[in-house]
DNA sequence: GGAAGTCAAGTCTCG
DNA sequence: CGAGACTTGACTTCC
């Protein structure tokens, strides 16, 4: 088991997802940006390795408008060094990574163009993981999709979309339950079709799930990772008192993520909190676990 | 220097 | 029918 936060450590004073629009688009301002951002990456791995944090997620504004056509820049190749390093880093420590395109990013659409672009998207996010030799236990979560008013047809459009993925894709490529439209049981069904293991959301299945209580939501999700796979990732958080239905609480409530840890027994998992306040919910986390045996060290 | 408005991309829900 | 939400900031302009 391990513990980790995604993409942007609140304390260390950079951040790997620096941006900037695309009017202000310029190869000299694009090279610089990911200097930059390839430079924090590693500041904040080496944070995470300090601190024990082996679960990580890359942003995906780690390289801006990698798959947008104004780029055509030889970004792979021209950072080859870095990848390669924080790559190195990466599997001396023993870390997993994770990646988790943003909501624009919906195979089953559909609208071609809205796939095509969305599978461009994908094929970067694989590039960066291809670019730092990691090997397929390294994952890109993205959740089913749409409804677009027919869930049947749209989870048939996924299958079909799925299995037309170029390989570098297809082997990296997990799927989540969301809180809203496709519950842990709709991806699993979507998993004995064509294979693709399931990211259990906990707080999107306190949300929106087919019924099942969490223990035999998480353990038909499990079943779905195969050998190469690695062990099951699971995103944790729980909901923000007074906000809205599904906002992600600020700081970890411990009491409520104690509970999940005994809950989640005996599978052995690598979990993501996806919690505001970022590492420091995570210290907290992990201490929280420190006497559970599944923690890796 | 700080505040306000805006940002590549899609879809759904709510008011 | 427009705004807000999504894992959410961060950039840019305007004062």
């Amino acid at each position: 088991m391990r513990i980790g936060y995604p993409c942007v450590n609140i304390g260390i004073g950079c951040t790997s997802a620096r941006t900037f629009r695309l009017r202000s688009w310029s190869p000299e301002r694009f090279r610089s940006t990911v200097r930059e951002n390839l430079a924090c990456l590693s500041s904040t791995l080496q944070f995470n390795i300090d601190h024990e944090l082996l679960f990580f997620r890359i942003t995906s504004d780690l390289i801006p408008f990698a798959s947008h056509p104004v780029n055509e820049i030889d970004w792979e190749g021209e950072f080859s060094g870095s990848f390669t390093e924080i790559g190195d880093l990466i599997r001396e420590s023993g870390m997993r990574i994770s990646m988790h395109p943003d909501q624009f990013t919906l195979i089953n659409s559909p609208d071609g163009g809205v796939t095509a672009r969305s599978i461009a998207e994908l094929a970067y996010h694989a590039a960066v993981l291809d670019a730092m030799n990691l090997d397929t236990r390294a994952k890109i979560q993205v959740h089913a999709g749409g409804v677009y008013g027919d869930k049947a047809s749209a989870m048939d459009r996924f299958l079909d979309r799925y299995r037309d993925l170029p390989a570098e894709i297809r082997r990296r490529l997990v799927v989540e339950n969301d809180d809203r439209l496709y519950t842990a049981a709709d991806c699993c069904a979507l998993s004995r079709s064509c294979g693709v293991p399931v990211l259990f959301d906990t707080f999107h299945h306190e949300c929106n799930s087919s019924g099942e209580e969490m223990p035999e939501a998480l353990a038909i999700c499990a079943e779905t990772w195969g050998r190469s796979d690695g062990i099951p990732m699971v995103d944790y958080s729980s909901q923000e008192p007074g906000a809205r239905k599904g906002a992600h609480i600020h700081a970890i409530d411990l009491a409520h993520f104690r509970a999940f840890l005994a809950a989640s027994r005996p599978h052995d998992i690598d979990i993501m909190l996806e919690i505001k306040d970022k590492e420091k919910s995570a210290l907290l986390a992990r201490a929280e676990a420190a006497a559970d045996p599944r923690l890796a060290r």
